[in-house]
DNA sequence: TTGCGTGCAAAGGTTTTGCATGGCA
DNA sequence: TGCCATGCAAAACCTTTGCACGCAA
């Protein structure tokens, strides 16, 4: 998989990542918790170890809002994931997985009628959640 | 709706939306559009007017890709385009518009089972178009 | 030793802000 | 006149790249 060194930097990134796999968090956040907690790692490496995760599909990445950058989700031992969607409310910024009869004939839809093969693993739905709706 | 004045920078820069409400544009195509036409715009401009115009709902407003920038698209006059979803390439980069009665179920299924209110202006399907299967 | 990994600094790109000027009503 | 709009320059962001040094195998 990863064809790489094994170093303690992206021990300590992924394993950061890995107790957030709930939550959508963006570089810079990894970048303030490792160094609040006194494992420093420049943000240099955070970019490039987190590319080469997503290649290599361990981590999903998102572009939520270009004000906070791109967002990452570890996915690996969260294999029910790549069958599913993804909610994200907008507001509170709550992450929902969905999976049910409906929304799996999606993929099938979209695919027969319209030659389209959708990638759960970068797709997510924005919108409001049930506590946000104005 | 647009409570300021009427100027001649917002004049050029709505007939350009308008005319590329098939496509979503970044703001630094319209900069250089207007600029390659001998309308010279300020950038600073074009980004507060688009501001304007999101807010007022004239023009939606798209984070697909960090790297290209935020993509607008006028609907105004495009009310269909609200209710359906986009479907994009990550191979090949193409923008799909795709408007069936299928997918427009799912806003109702997600709000009615999972009490998510979809918003179309936010969401992006990604995954493979026909010509990119490989 | 070999070559990938790291991190600093600098660059690249988009978007925002400060400020003085210009234009609409 | 009063107030908004404009645009330049600079700042603020996130992200990438160049380069020298460090470390894994």
């Amino acid at each position: 998989m990863d064809k790489g060194y094994k170093t303690k930097q992206k021990q300590i990134i992924l394993e950061y990542i890995k107790s957030s796999k709930d939550k959508h968090i963006t570089a810079a956040e990894i970048v303030a918790h490792l160094n609040s907690a006194g494992t420093s790692v420049g943000v240099t490496t955070v970019y490039r170890y987190l590319d080469k995760l997503v290649e290599i599909g361990y981590v999903r990445k998102y572009n939520l809002d270009e004000k906070t950058g791109a967002c990452y989700q570890y996915i690996k031992d969260n294999e029910e994931c790549v069958e599913h969607f993804h909610l994200k409310c907008v507001k509170c910024g709550e992450l929902y997985h969905i999976s049910c009869d409906f929304m799996q004939g999606i993929d099938e839809h979209v695919l027969e009628h319209h030659g389209f093969r959708i990638d759960n693993t970068k797709t997510v739905l924005y919108g409001k959640c049930k506590h946000c709706h104005s």
